[in-house]
RNA sequence: GGGGCUGUAGCUCAGUUGGAUAGAGCGACGGUUUCCUAAACCGUAGGUCGUGGGUUCGAGUCCCGCCAGCCCCGCCA
């Protein structure tokens, strides 16, 4: 629908302009003509599309809206390219007019989509010489998503920023963007004195030998070296001169260092196995031949103030619990660096062009909406000391807190955090029963395999589209039951769907449409064409807003839209051609409902 | 104290540059199966959009005040 939308927004424009030439130059008139008043309908009754502009128009060119209204449809009407495209314009209540699209056109459209891999929705196009001409990717975008901490164990915490920063990073990719998907884990800073000092006692092998020691529970291992930090003071004398030891790069403690860096991606790698998620990572460590220059560069740019010791930057507004101006620090009175440093860093690199840096025009960070202000400052001393170019973009994508049906933060019973590997094992043993409860109830058997791969998909289906079908600026609250039921806006009800259509084609449907002659004559079958053509909006809104729950609220309704066709609209024992115009509309809603939940990271299933 | 986010049906939430009678789902109540998976579909009930002002032909949406909840605020990330 968005090139329709297109092409009647120009027609639009064309009317406007003969029915109000004056008005069309006329400063104040024509910035009403000339912005966008051509709006999907608000309800199915209206049509397709709804100008609104006759009302607004009203007061300044004096005329009743109703005859504003009714001298555009008339001009729309003169238009051929209207025309060809739509029904003659209803005028609506105070001076609205409805557009609905013709069935040739709509039924041209689904034609096309029948052998449309991208279903309609446009692939960017970028130019190669702007690329040459600046020497970087003009189309590439990097997301900054999931960031667990070396030796520590990923917990529900990372869920959002890593199911969100993937489903952003697979519709930017699939819009055309090349999308470069930024792990930036915790890898540096002085818990590393602690767990190296402990883990040369415990493993002294480690230091000398590659490769050799495992270190099987590593989230105890983090716990034991935080019990004696806090507790010994010998201990932590040689955990700040081992901080001091790796720093400086010495052999021992950066094979150390190493070890557990290693250790820690094997177990978050589990994890994102099992999510489907692809991600690079370019930890913080990466950034630490960079921030001196970082110091450098805000130095002679006069940006650096030394307070208490510290060198930084007091930004307007910024103030502390005591009323005073509060600063960034940017490098510590003892000289140290800290994740401000480090995410200035990272910044200047990502926007530089290759070789000394990424060339990225957009950044965008999907973290915790906690991190606002951090990310406001540190955005700001980018744009203070200019890194950023007029045409790069960068954003921060928050998202609010997990909580538990209490509505507080979600903790285990003992209050302890919840670990994301439990989460998961949870949401698929939880499926599993339910699926066992279904199979015994419908009287139906099959095989373990059948089992195992059902229960695993839902489980993992459920987690994911829970928290992307809500607005992620607002706090989520996390429930199984709510996630898993088979009713609502759930994983399994969009799952379900699909399953329907795989069931149609198990029972002699070919789903494989060519025919030219399809025809439709059952509302059911229209409203439902209508919804399939607006997958070019849902994704484009996606691009737009970085709100995935848009998509999702999207497939939702086709899903309803769909099973309401199939509950009343007979298929397969329809006669021609009203069965193979049936079936097409089977194919495309089932080409829909996959792509958009792979756009979701989200796997489908043939049966359930 | 300063800043941010949130406040919409009993519950969980949508609501796209301001547009027509504010929408879903769950839960409640009632109905539908000789037919492609009823994990579905149809219907009924349920709202001073936190509150008070303002802007506008028109406000859940924009502006200001207030109330409530959560989060952040000097050498952790």
């Amino acid at each position: 629908m968005l090139e329709i939308s297109a092409r009647l927004e120009e027609a639009l424009n064309r009317a406007f302009i003969k029915v109000f030439p004056k008005e069309a130059r006329n400063s104040k008139t024509s910035s009403i003509l000339t912005g966008s008043h051509l709006v999907p309908a608000s309800k199915p009754e209206f049509g397709d599309f709804q100008i609104n502009c006759a009302l607004s128009l009203a007061k300044e060119i004096k005329q009743p809206p109703r005859d504003i209204a009714q001298q555009i449809a008339d001009q729309l009407q003169k238009d051929n390219d209207f025309v060809k495209i739509c029904n003659p314009p209803h005028i609506a209540g105070p001076g609205f007019i409805n557009l609905s699209v013709n069935s040739k056109t709509l039924i041209s459209e689904i034609h096309f989509r029948l052998n449309d891999k991208r279903l309609g929705v446009p692939l960017k196009k970028f130019s190669s010489e702007k690329k040459i001409e600046e020497g970087k990717n003009n189309n590439r975008v990097i997301i900054d998503f999931s960031s667990p901490n070396i030796a520590k164990e990923m917990h529900v915490g990372h869920l959002r920023s890593t199911i969100i920063g993937d489903s952003l990073a697979r519709v930017l990719e699939f819009c055309g963007y090349e999308v470069l998907r930024l792990n930036h884990v915790g890898d540096w800073g002085t818990q590393f004195g602690m767990l190296i000092t402990h883990l040369k006692e415990v493993v002294p092998e480690a230091l000398h030998t590659k490769d050799i020691v495992e270190i099987s529970d590593l989230v105890n291992f983090y716990r034991q070296a935080k019990k004696r930090f806090d507790e010994d003071q010998i201990f932590q004398n040689k955990s700040r001169s081992e901080v001091v030891n790796l720093q400086a790069g010495k052999q021992e403690s950066l094979l150390a260092w190493q070890l557990l860096c290693k250790q820690s991606r094997k177990e978050f790698q589990k994890i994102y196995d099992r999510l489907d998620i692809n991600l690079t990572e370019r930890g913080e460590s990466f950034y630490n031949k960079f921030l001196v220059d970082v110091i450098n560069d805000l130095k002679s740019k006069n940006l650096l103030i030394k307070d208490q010791g510290a060198q930084c930057i007091f930004l307007d507004g910024v103030v502390g619990k005591d009323g005073k101006p509060q600063p960034i620090i940017i490098q510590k009175s003892d000289g140290g660096f800290n994740y401000a440093t480090t995410d200035l860093a990272a910044i200047k690199y990502r926007l530089t062009t290759p070789p000394h840096g990424d060339g990225a025009f957009r950044l965008i960070y999907v973290t915790d909406a906690g991190q606002a202000s951090h990310f406001s400052g540190v955005f700001q001393i980018a744009k203070l000391a200019n890194w950023i170019p007029t045409d790069c973009q960068i954003e921060h994508v928050p998202f609010g807190l997990v909580q538990g049906e209490d509505g507080k933060k979600l903790k285990t019973r003992s209050g302890e955090t919840i670990r994301l590997v439990d989460l998961l094992d949870e949401a698929i043993q939880r499926a599993r029963e339910d699926l066992k409860d279904r199979l015994k109830t419908e009287n139906r058997s099959e095989n373990e395999s059948f089992i195992d791969k059902v229960s695993t998909t839902v489980g993992i289906a459920a987690i994911k589209y829970a928290d992307l079908s809500q607005n992620r600026v607002s706090n989520y609250q996390f429930s199984f039951d709510k996630m898993l039921s088979l009713q609502g806006n759930t994983a399994p009800y969009l799952l379900y769907a699909l399953v329907r259509i795989a069931g149609i084609s198990r029972n002699g449907g070919d789903l494989n449409v060519s025919s030219q002659n399809i025809q439709f004559n059952e509302p059911q079958e229209w409203t439902l064409i209508r919804k399939l053509l607006q997958l070019d909006c849902a994704i484009a809104e996606v691009e737009k807003e970085l709100l995935p729950n848009r998509l999702c609220g999207y497939l939702f309704e086709l899903s309803q839209i769909f099973n309401r066709f199939y509950d009343q609209v007979p298929i397969l024992k329809a006669s021609e051609p009203e069965r193979t115009s049936r079936l097409a509309l089977c194919s495309i809603t089932a080409n829909t409902l996959k792509l958009g939940m792979s756009l979701l990271g989200i796997p489908t299933l043939e049966r359930m």
